[in-house]
DNA sequence: GTCTATATTTGGATAGAC
DNA sequence: GTCTATCCAAATATAGAC
């Protein structure tokens, strides 16, 4: 029966052309911002004219949208490579420390992902559940560590957003606020075992 | 001698138009966006046609640098307006609360002044120093409290730029993360107190 | 000061030849 | 699949009449 499937080296080339598209786009809008980017230009850098881009993407939004959903399967793949100690403070350490490096390592990539900045563009529905799971990966290594009320879930994110959003704005590339990463774990780590603490003893 | 200076009619005239324009743009780009703001849709709003808006305003830049300049001097009024005790706790929940309620009131104001995302804006130098002058102010404040490393300074910013950043782009409008303001600062307060000892002691 | 008319640029997208 | 040619729309900005 050969079940072998055999190769299609037509379709292989073709999506092999989409990933290189797909190299430049991430390229320009790191250069020229994300709202920045132009078809024209994508184009010129992968030796195309404008229009033969639309032999491989329907859309300027559907580029917008693969891009949306490759940073998705990076993080979800970064998170995937952790190890963990099952110490909880040891652990969130580890989290945050994979969460503020995954966003200001590309901050086009936090752009697109997590800021909603691009004029009338939304991910298709199949690539917004990638999102989805990927703030489901979180929210359950944090319910691990016993990190479970809304409250506490949003702090936490806070403190990590803050520490990004000002590393990327104020100094992107920089580490004057990826390094107190740890510091701020512990930070919040001593508060919410305070808390528990001043909850259990009455 | 007549010292009295004459009321120029036409001048005044003048700046209230401007001023009408600035309330419109300010308007506009809440709606549509701070890119989104077009010179057509602000004239239309204004019962005038674009390229009249060149009487008040030499470029669409131009715009954007008075609605900066106007959204630093909204923030040194309402700091100048604030009452401070004398106790640090307080102080800096007053001083925070202040800073994230300032942010999320107006998210536009807030991604003007303190995101750079309009793609080729820079406030002019003279506006710029507005802006130098509120974060001079609040580096003061903070010093009063006693404050002044540079990574206490930078965690601190952290924690509110967080909030803030959550709160608009997770829940225009709610209050899921500004509710936070205090407790997120007694937790700081309690880990830059408990670090102090730790110094001291040893 | 305001208008109409227009220049200019830019960028997404389509038609149709090859 | 790729190209040229073209369309269409949006938007800033300028010229010159009134």
């Amino acid at each position: 029966m050969l079940g072998e499937p055999i190769r299609d080296r037509r379709s292989e080339r073709h999506e092999g052309t989409k990933a290189e598209i797909l190299e430049v786009a991430w390229r320009i809008a790191g250069t020229e911002g994300l709202a920045g980017l132009t078809l024209r230009d994508v184009a010129r850098a992968v030796g195309m004219r404008a229009p033969s881009l639309y032999s491989y993407f329907a859309s300027k939004h559907a580029i917008y949208d693969a891009m949306f959903a490759q940073g998705c399967r990076e993080f979800l793949q970064g998170h995937d490579a952790l190890t963990f100690t099952g110490d909880p403070l040891t652990d969130l350490k580890i989290g945050m420390r994979y969460f503020v490096s995954f966003c200001t390592d590309n901050p086009v990539r936090y752009q697109l992902l997590y800021q909603r900045t691009i004029p009338g563009f939304e991910p298709t529905p199949e690539t917004f559940a990638l999102s989805v799971a990927g703030l489901d990966r979180m929210r359950r290594q944090l319910a691990e560590i016993g990190i479970t009320d809304e409250g506490s879930l949003d702090l936490l994110t806070a403190v990590g957003a803050g520490l990004t959003a000002q590393q990327i704005s104020n100094e992107p590339g920089g580490t004057r606020w990826t390094r107190l990463v740890d510091e701020a774990v512990e930070m919040y780590f001593a508060h919410i075992s305070e808390r528990r603490k001043a909850s259990d003893e009455p």
